[in-house]
DNA sequence: GATTTACTGTAAAACGTTTAACAGGACGTT
DNA sequence: AACGTCCTGTTAAACGTTTTACAGTAAATC
């Protein structure tokens, strides 16, 4: 079985392959009539432009890569998701990895994507250490997301985070919590360090302190961890996630020992899906921008891939505290909890 | 800025492009000493091999693609996820693509994927109808999963949809239900239907009947719809999802309506999530085998892609009904429901 | 010692496309 | 009429690798 090329195309259509090139790049006008023929040829025999062939020729490449910690994270995978639907769009293909939060793991899976020669690359690190692959001369343009501790080296995507956990240390500590729980993930990735930081910052403002347990990224496991923890200390009033893996391992904790939210503990969870909502005490949670985010590293990404070559931009976005069901109010003055008020709180809160 | 190629490496190596291209691909043996020079040279230069011209020139191409109806959906991605690892393992790369639940758009991303002429396809259909590239004499290996409505003429990986039906019927309608609303998303899925009358068939041992609405694969529209049904219908005393939207839905509308489970009514899920477990009444649900499903999928693939030329294979797996606390025992008899009762009701009862 | 065999390495052709350079005709301008 | 310009098409040379065919040497066999 041979497989058909641009040469059995122009043979059949009885005209050069560089027209027939032509007629499906679009590179250069094609006369009508001669083009109905050539794709009327194409159609007939079943061709298909090689793209391996192509990209070896003309140096350019349709498919750009994506590397992210973990697969199985919906945050990771909502993000894939939305810059899939805006690369298909500009005619771009997406090839997905998994570092599995492993350095070299990432920079093994790395090299492969990058053999590709990729038109650009995205990458939500699993380390504080920029693969170095990123910043090599050959490197294809690239964009951070996420899990980014330097800036000013490439462009990057992120959110605010210091002013995410700084929202919600100061709704807890306006619904009067003066002892709360940060259930961090894992305090050595840069950013949870700022989300801690920031409700620690936001809760000071009301008298408030926040102590922090590290739960890791897996909901089980970190589910245990709290239960330990809770066995060793004074139960807080309110627990606070920082990513959706700790706010799963937070509730199922509470799950297990069966404690009613919001009035055995209050909540608030990091990120926001479907299920958070479809649950009798609707879950107050930190909303990232997932729409916004993807926007930005696309827009991005396709201008360094257009050539643009202007200094490195950090998009930083802002976030959004959903005040649903999960926080109750313990003000002295006796303010109802569970909902209901519109607080207009947003990651925003005192910056730029 | 030049690419570094296989001559420079050579070059610089003092040997030739073949010997080179022998150390990377390890086709033919090379002198140790001589190996050590050549990947030296190849470190200190930083190169790569280019794919492109490695897949043009051997034919041997290193990336599968996979085409889902529905990125977002977590149980498309799930199984994602797990063919990534396996497919990494064997030194394959997995390219994405979302047909976005629409026939066009799949053939259009099926065409755009099969242009890399990749070693394999996985294609989760988004309807009944198999694209006709994929029967080409020219489609790569390919391997259909989960919606899967005509055997016989290209190797699936599918579960027992009859099966894990007749498990939650049975579990019902021994459970005491005669009244159960089946919310399926789309009848018009060959799949969905077949768990739907599963469910019938199961609940018809007990005497027990369902009717069925659907709502779509929106969970907010679906809880809507579902609400819209609530007021039209006498109300069942369960309530069990086809899928995992679908199960979100119901989980949303009972919530929006804070109908407590399982004494307001009982509800079995689809899928099995972190977050199912992550709440106060934990959920009575089916569980895919989303790694037997991957695994069948990769091996299977894996196969084709080496040449195995045997009959077409349709592996069907089973299903697993995971008894939490979601379901209330309403027998005669007064048995305890809300868990506690080990049950082992497989998809498997009284099948193959 | 002659012949075979095994082992390593090389030269050069091929994979299917894009594109630079060119050719020829039609048309407009001097 | 001669020349330049535009337009459309072709020829042939790349792109970076793999692989076939071959060559040279060393070891093994007769």
């Amino acid at each position: 079985m041979k497989r058909i090329s641009i040469k059995d195309v122009a043979h059949a259509a009885g005209v050069s392959t560089a027209t027939v090139s032509n007629v499906f790049s679009g590179k250069k006008p094609v006369n009508a009539e001669l083009a109905d023929k050539v794709r009327e040829a194409a159609d007939r025999l079943g061709y298909t432009v090689n793209k391996a062939a192509s990209q070896l020729r003309s140096g350019r490449n349709s498919v750009v890569c994506m590397l992210v910690p973990d697969l199985a994270d919906p945050f990771f995978t909502s993000i894939i998701t939305e810059i899939e639907h805006r690369a298909r769009a500009d005619g771009y293909e997406i090839i997905v990895g998994n570092s599995d939060d492993t350095p070299e793991i990432e920079a093994g899976r790395l090299n492969a994507l990058l053999a590709w020669e990729p038109a650009g690359a995205i990458v939500i690190p699993c380390t504080d250490q920029l693969p170095q692959q990123l910043t090599a001369k050959t490197a294809p343009p690239c964009v951070l997301v996420d899990r980014v501790a330097n800036f000013g080296v490439v462009d990057t995507v992120t959110i605010d985070n210091i002013g995410a956990g700084e929202s919600i240390g100061g709704y807890l500590g306006k619904s009067g919590h003066k002892n709360v729980l940060i259930a961090a993930s894992d305090l050595a990735i840069h950013p949870i360090r700022q989300r801690a930081d920031g409700v620690t910052l936001g809760l000071k403002g009301y008298g408030g302190e926040a102590k922090i347990v590290q739960l890791g990224a897996d909901p089980e496991v970190g589910a245990d961890l709290l239960s330990a923890w809770f066995d060793d200390n004074t139960a807080p009033t309110a627990i606070c996630a920082t990513t959706d893996m700790t706010t799963l391992a937070v509730l199922r904790f509470l799950a297990d020992r069966q404690i009613d939210l919001p009035f055995g503990v209050s909540v608030v969870g990091f990120d926001d899906y479907a299920w958070m909502s479809a649950r009798r005490t609707k879950l107050t949670a930190i909303r990232q921008p997932v729409e916004e985010i993807a926007e930005a590293v696309w827009s991005q990404l396709l201008k360094r891939i257009n050539g643009e070559s202007g200094p490195v931009v950090n998009t930083v976005l802002e976030t959004e505290l959903l005040i649903r069901d999960s926080v109750k109010s313990i003000n002295a003055q006796g303010e109802r909890g569970g909902g209901g008020e519109l607080l207009d709180i947003k990651g925003a809160l005192g910056r730029g």
